[in-house]
DNA sequence: CATGAATGAGTGTTCATTCAT
DNA sequence: AATGAATGAACACTCATTCAT
């Protein structure tokens, strides 16, 4: 059942869930086409199991997210967690994207949304502790910075667009936290050093 | 061949790309079958043209971003802009997810990420302009504000999140602004810095 | 669409309810796979249609039997009905018989027994009106007649047993004769008469 | 492997011979899949052995058919006969039935057939005994008369019709005896030809 | 004796595409 | 230009049967 999921992740995340073929997942697995209906009622069955297995760690990695201070430790903490963030979405990557489609299975979404609903959650809160009303809309800014975060993991993992991680957990972290506290004091003064560098 | 696109969009709105029947496009076009195929070579030759009618308008809208300065005004035309791109999202949004998923025709792909080149370096122009260097990375910056404008712009779009544009327009383009010149912080005027960095 | 019933008519015969495959009707009716499912939903969807043209009929010839006197002319008139009866059941058995087995989708026997049931109703009134209590039970006794009736008819067509169809609707005219009304005359002194030949 | 043909009974009359699954045979027995191939070649096999069974058991009740005289204590052989006859198809009637389906196993058929054969024999040597050429075609006359029975039999078994079976056991009583001998008519008792029949 | 995981041939159904009219 | 009946390749799913343990 283990190598099924694995050939259903893997085949998910190369061919996509609705190229994704009862007959590649079982070529993969090295298995029978029967073996597959004894594991699973069906195609959406697995990636159903797929779903909830991403939707278990994505949960779990919502409540690692520590306090967000003004701070440099504030950015470090935030980096910390893009940075497991996008991992883990580097590996489920395919699944998050299928639930996210619309059309398909509504179960298989309800399950995807609650995992992206607890990090949403845990990002508010943490912001909201530090700085309650930092935004016109403080909900459809955390909407929109955990969209950014998703959008950008989602690209940075699936195409080659030449980014680094290190530059993207770098970026996205510096722009949460600006979001929050606008912007920090070890970036203002590169600031000044970026417009002398305009006049030279 | 207008009824034909009509009903190609309002088919992959209502079903989304793999669920959309040439059956149902042509039922909605009231046309028979061997008519769809006298205009189109076939079904993603529709959505094809689809896209292209799309990538066009978001490249003409892409051409329409003014500059970005620092006070309110960079604001206002950061929020007339994204209000004009939300709304062409609404229209097109079901093409715009179809050239999104990877596993698609490519050509498809090819087409509309065109387009959203076109705003990402207008958006990039537009911002270096105003502030080079603004951030760590600025590419994956400015890559990043569009995922995050393209995602909330989905969001949305698709579903009933609750938000309403102005809203989500305003905080767009709040977090815009702020990730390209700092937070102002006007909730916080204590804040010196940010005043500062206004003087500057 | 008629080529299809007849092919489907010919192929339940044939190989019986369980085991006509589509695919057996299709290359009956030299059609394609697809065709099929151009004009039926699915396989059950034929038969259905099947049954209910078999009802249409055999609900048609119960309205056809006519007033049952204890002389000849309603021995007659039972001989004339019978045979037309084993005329349509010889056409309509392997429908009928589909119908009849309990484990088969419920619709198509609800049609089918309808049109029993009007058979059935029919006998019961010709049987009323001739002899009002003929018999201990005499809703019994009319199910045990056309019981009788439809499994000889069942016999006769869908086996070669070697009876002859002229001697089988004589007999069952006569049981049924004479399960109203007892031993009727013209039975009784042939009677004799095979005695008389016995003797030679 | 009497575990196994108990279930294999109950699934055959819960679910019809098509429908039957070893896999729920299986489960019913409580037993693995492998263990079932240990004593049936197959699921035909199984089927076979159960019909085997019941051929046993109703050639020997075809044997205890007594002779069938014109007056009341033939009318009550019959009847016990026939309350018998019922009480076994209805533990094997899911049996029968398969066997009595053309399209299925021949060799089902065969041995099942064999058994009516052998009550068909009884029932019409008894006649003839009690009255040589009773009817038109005898044979033809005996075949109805167990076509009859058979199929009440069925309708009662496998239908809630609403007869009891007292009722029905009469009923057939009355009709086959009445088939042999004529009526007694005991509800018109100004019949003379059939008190003059007993004379003879 | 018993198990149950694995098998794979067989079948129903869908849907993009074609072509004679 | 338009039609729509016909096509057939492709795919999901079932279930009787086998065999290593």
């Amino acid at each position: 059942m283990a190598k099924l999921l694995d050939a259903g992740l893997l085949v998910l995340t190369e061919r996509g869930y609705h190229a994704a073929r009862v007959d590649d997942i079982v070529r993969v697995a090295d298995l029978s086409h029967g073996t597959f209906y004894l594991y699973f009622a069906n195609k959406e069955d697995l990636f159903r199991a797929l779903a909830t297995e991403c939707a278990t760690e994505m949960t779990a990695l919502a409540a690692t997210l520590g306090p967000i201070t003004p701070d440099a430790a504030g950015h470090g903490e935030l980096a910390r967690w893009l940075a497991q963030f996008i991992a883990t979405y580097r590996r489920y990557g395919a699944v998050i994207r299928a639930w996210m489609e619309d059309q398909v299975d509504r179960e298989l979404m309800r399950v995807g949304l609650k995992a992206f609903a607890a990090i949403n959650t845990s990002l508010q809160e943490r912001f909201d502790e530090a700085n309650p009303q930092h935004l016109h809309d403080p909900q459809a800014a955390t909407a929109a910075m955990l969209a950014m975060v998703e959008r950008l993991a989602y690209f940075t993992s699936s195409r080659d667009l030449g980014f680094d991680d290190e530059a993207v957990v770098e970026t996205l972290a510096t722009m949460l936290h600006r979001g929050v506290f606008g912007a920090p004091a070890p970036q203002r003064p590169s600031r000044r050093r970026a417009t002398a560098s305009k006049r030279s």
